[in-house]
DNA sequence: TGTGAATGTCATACA
DNA sequence: ACTGTATGACATTCA
């Protein structure tokens, strides 16, 4: 239902933003999307004087971007993992694909833009470039119907990350690949013959990303390997600027735009074809045509899955073996409580739930089987983004995305070098609570929160108030700040609680043990004085009988014991007491 | 596959 | 009323 996806141009990027994600939470918004749009085909005749203007520039620095498509492919040569792919005929169209064009026509104002775009893109990067000694990303056994099928996907993944500055650069890394350019002209062969669009079925609206990803870590693998890491690094750090939450998803539409435009113009340009185009992959994959070949390409051993890790630009999460469950949360916006996972559906009172960012779709993100979730955000630190970030649902997939494929570079290596070897399995309760904490980064990130997870946390009230204000933050980030610091706070009164109550047991345990020690001394000095009291006695008993034995009456006869007893003042003054005499005057 | 440990999170009480 | 803290209970993950 969502899916077909209107033109979205916005008032404010934020606001469009929060009309996205409340559009993708099924939130009645009480108006078609398209009533928030109304800017878009303005914005898209400005885009497009723009484009023009634009045009001459990056046909200067074609040239030098060339250059850099060699260089990376011959990285891929080097590699070795990928085979020169034969560009598929044109005429080969998929399911997959006439729902993309389909899709992408459905935005007639989008449509014309595109085409200008894709012819742009056809004249300056004629087809025969990427045919070059070591086309990028597709092993020669992929089906053609495949190349068709990922072009679309993958680049838009790998486009995400591109900085405003670097735009031009990375749209040429995209270009490099032979099935994005495939892809590239035959959307605009589509775009141009098709009139009409496929309507989207309740299917394809609600895609399964699962389905095609393989796909996509293919096409990112060999994106990856056509990337040198610096190169993709330079995308990162401004990627932020420019995500568009679909775009994380969307696939290729990005390429075409000039270097110069802006993020945000780049991403009113395109944005809708994006988000149709993504919502229409899963659409084809329905048609289980592709899912044949997107299970192919999954099984290509040129490309590992993990090989999705050194997938630069931040993108995606596709370092994750089963690309599924990053999707369906990415898809959170379609169906948020589908998951089965979810622990607590509809438990978040915090507002992160309405954003897909709730508790339980994080529990949901994790303890999703076979999601690593934990375990790439363990492998991709979080990097925290600046505000031009959307705020939509899509955005916190495609921000989770980004951070991983961030930090791939780094793992990347060590992966692929050692496919047998699973990823991940390292230091994993180490990398959990890092996931953990990232996990807040994350959803600071998709909300473009303007303040560290560790300051939201950490400062003092004052502080954190002051830094607030400074900030103009809405609804759903004023929730998802709290819900941080209060989850934060928790976290670490929760670290110290246990750790008080370990150290209370230790302590009680060696109360214990000196309480015990105790014990036996006591009872060692007890039994000590019995011992000695016994002999005392012994011996006072010997001395009473020595004693009286020695006294002689007034005859000199013994006294009898019977009749007679020996007693003692406390001055030790000795008497003998007759018993009788004794007991009577006990008596008185 | 079951289990215990570690950790995060939530709910609640209290200051 | 709000915030922070403490803690029991539960969930999740991993070895």
């Amino acid at each position: 239902m969502m899916e077909i996806e209107m033109p979205k141009m916005h008032q404010s990027q934020q606001d469009m933003d929060l009309i996205d994600i409340l559009w993708r939470q099924d939130v009645d918004l009480g108006a078609g999307r398209e009533v928030f749009d109304f800017s878009f085909r303005q914005k898209e005749v400005e885009l497009r004087r723009q484009r023009e203007q634009e045009e001459e520039k990056r046909q200067q620095r074609l040239q030098d971007q060339e250059k850099a498509l060699l260089a990376q492919l011959q990285l891929d040569e080097e590699t070795g993992e990928f085979v020169p792919r034969s560009l598929p005929a044109q005429t080969n169209t998929t399911n997959g694909e006439i729902t993309q064009n389909g899709a992408f026509a459905e935005h007639e104002g989008d449509a014309l833009s595109f085409d200008e775009c894709m012819q742009l893109l056809a004249e300056t990067f004629p087809l025969d470039e990427p045919a070059e000694p070591a086309p990028p990303c597709l092993d020669v056994s992929v089906p053609p119907s495949t190349d068709l099928m990922m072009p679309a996907n993958i680049p838009a993944f790998t486009q995400n990350p591109l900085l405003p500055g670097s735009l031009d650069q990375a749209w040429m890394e995209l270009l490099s690949l032979p099935e994005l350019q495939q892809c590239l002209n035959m959307q605009m062969q589509d775009t141009l013959n098709m009139d009409g669009f496929v309507k989207l079925s309740g299917e394809a609206q609600n895609p399964s990303y699962s389905q095609y990803l393989p796909g996509m870590d293919h096409l990112s693998s060999a994106q990856t390997e056509v990337c040198p890491p610096e190169y993709i690094n330079t995308y990162d750090g401004s990627f932020s600027n420019m995500v568009s939450p679909n775009l994380s998803q969307m696939s290729l539409n990005v390429p075409d735009v000039g270097a110069e435009f802006r993020p945000e113009e780049f991403n009113e340009l395109f944005y809708p074809e994006m988000e149709t185009k993504v919502n229409s992959c899963p659409l084809t994959c329905d048609g289980g045509h592709m899912v044949n070949q997107l299970a192919e390409i999954a099984n290509d051993p040129p490309v590992n899955p993990m090989d999705l890790q050194s997938f630069s630009p931040g993108n995606f999460s596709s370092g994750k073996p089963e690309p599924m469950v990053e999707f369906a949360d990415s898809d959170s916006g379609l169906s948020l409580d589908s998951s089965p996972h979810t622990s607590s559906p509809g438990k978040s009172l915090n507002g992160d739930e309405s954003f897909g960012f709730s508790d339980s779709d994080s529990e949901e993100m994790d303890g999703s089987p076979g999601s690593m979730e934990s375990d790439y955000t363990e492998i991709f630190p979080l990097v925290y983004l600046t505000d031009e970030a959307q705020a939509s649902l899509s955005e916190k997939s495609s921000a989770e995305q980004q951070e991983m494929k961030a930090k791939n570079p780094k793992t990347e290596p060590v992966e692929a070098s050692g496919f047998s070897k699973p990823p991940f399995t390292k230091d994993k309760q180490k990398k959990r609570s890092e996931a953990r904490l990232s996990r807040d980064e994350q959803r600071a990130k998709a909300l473009q929160i303007p303040l560290t997870v560790d300051m939201i946390i950490n400062l003092p009230v004052d502080d954190f108030n002051e830094m607030m204000s400074k900030h103009q933050l809405n609804e759903a980030q004023l929730a998802l700040i709290r819900d941080i610091r209060r989850r934060g706070k928790n976290k670490v009164a929760a670290q110290n609680c246990r750790k008080r109550k370990m150290e209370n047991i230790v302590g009680l345990e060696y109360e214990l043990d000196s309480l015990k020690e105790e014990k036996e001394r006591l009872k060692k000095e007890k039994s000590e004085r019995s011992t000695s009291l016994r002999e005392m006695k012994n011996q006072l008993s010997t001395l009473y009988q020595e004693v009286f034995g020695m006294l002689r009456d007034e005859q000199g006869k013994p006294f009898s014991p019977n009749e007679y007893s020996l007693q003692h003042t406390a001055d030790g003054t000795v008497f003998l007491v007759p018993r009788l005499k004794k007991t009577l005057v006990k008596n008185n």
